[in-house]
DNA sequence: GCACTTTATGACACTGCGCCAATAATTGAC
DNA sequence: GTCAATTATTGGCGCAGTGTCATAAAGTGC
């Protein structure tokens, strides 16, 4: 029994030194350059024990997506437990987004590469229900957000959305401006110098046209925003330095 | 001289010949599916002769991606002709994005293709323009629909934003949901069941979060929204059968 | 030390890309 | 109408990558 665990755990010590070693080739050259020979020969392994831990390299794909979406659960978590108003709460899910796309690159990066159809397709159920589930963990933080706000008082969700709908908005934009600003080449050719100040003006807005109280002027919001993050940073740091190292 | 151009025609023609075969696989089976030996098998050419029209099969594939963006740009020049105030060609204009993603979805697919950091990489720069171009077009007529609205004193832009970077907000929450609604496996699993309806009523809290008149109440927004959905949608689509026909 | 199980290996068949020498078709001069 | 020159087409080749599988090696209990 000692021996089958001491088997298990050394098993299970190859699976993450292969994603160790598949990372960075993932980040670099993307999912194109990421192969099964290359991981093999660079672990100093023949390919067939690589396909011992993972069927093809969409899986240890996915996999890797799965740690840094864990990553992004873990800033959200930590931004849930700012004090104060739900808003603050939500605005600290902003500046953990900012955080991540601008601190935690490689792991954007990463994430999304799970969008590519053809990854998904071939990759197996099971890890496909892990990224779901971490995907519902960050839903259930924010949405629990919101609804902190409506017991509060502080909130009035329009009759025709539910509280995930709600965030979905949020989500979209955020995810939408991220998407833009790494992958469209050249924003400020077609006026957009600053994305980041113009998500953190429209989420204001946003917030304020649902009536999420208390309503901030801009300047203040954005005063406060700064505040917030500065704040975050020491914990988001942490936070992704425990990634790393785990890794 | 005639000569010459006759070649030159055939050779467009045979251009065109290609991309029209190329379409249908790159939209059922991805870019993985595409293969130069497959369409030139299924032109009956050899692949050599694939070769003298498009350099790569991403070459191929930005082609399609411009044509289906030259669809989504007709759409949204068509929108910019509403009448009345401003706010009303912006919400058009919200209804293009919905008409594109719903009633042209292989176009919208294709399009999400040239977000693939490979592809953009090994494609050529000229293609590359081409898409910028149509991108910035996109972009103008929004902004201009934006300055329009500042002229008619409709619209107030806060003062850290470019009229562009107010666009950004919009394109976005549009293109997020749009991502968000084909790539994010179940949705409504975890309790968003109708992101058509979530993004239309975002959209309306940000347009009069902002302040953009007339400000509508969101049954007043909704019910216009869908009148001018149908209204505009005969339009949307004679410009989608052209397209169509000239492939 | 032996029979048996588990694990690792790398050669192999297969697919697809991009190249290019050989071949075929077209052209225009005579 | 013929023929050399130009131009276009062809498909086989080298290369790289995937995933499989028979064989070899290592580990295990007795």
């Amino acid at each position: 029994m000692v021996e089958l665990t001491r088997k298990q755990r050394e098993m299970e010590r190859r699976t993450s030194e292969i994603l160790r070693v598949a990372r960075p080739i993932l980040i670099t050259e993307g999912v194109q350059g990421l192969s099964m020979d290359r991981v093999a020969s660079q672990m100093e392994y023949a390919k067939g024990t690589i396909y011992n831990h993972f069927p093809n390299k969409e899986e240890i794909v996915l996999a890797l997506a799965v740690e840094s979406m864990e990553l992004r659960r873990n800033l959200f978590e930590q931004s849930a437990f700012v004090a104060g108003p739900a808003r603050f709460r939500m605005m600290a899910l902003g500046a953990a987004c900012e955080f991540f796309t601008s601190h935690c690159t490689d792991d954007f990066l990463v994430e999304q590469c799970i969008r590519n159809q053809s990854i998904w397709d071939k990759s197996s159920e099971q890890r496909q229900n892990l990224i779901r589930k971490c995907e519902g963990q960050c839903m259930g933080i924010v949405a629990g957000i919101v609804r902190d706000a409506v017991s509060r008082n502080e909130l009035v969700i329009p009759q025709s959305l539910t509280p995930e709908e709600l965030v979905f908005g949020f989500w979209a934009i955020n995810y939408g401006s991220q998407i833009l600003t790494y992958s469209s080449p050249s924003l400020p050719a077609i006026g957009i110098n600053d994305p980041f100040n113009a998500i953190r003006v429209h989420c204001c807005t946003l917030l304020n046209g649902f009536g999420w109280q208390p309503t901030m002027m801009l300047t203040e919001y954005m005063k406060t925003m700064s505040q917030m993050s500065e704040t975050l940073h020491s914990k988001f740091w942490s936070l992704k330095n425990q990634q790393h190292s785990i890794n």
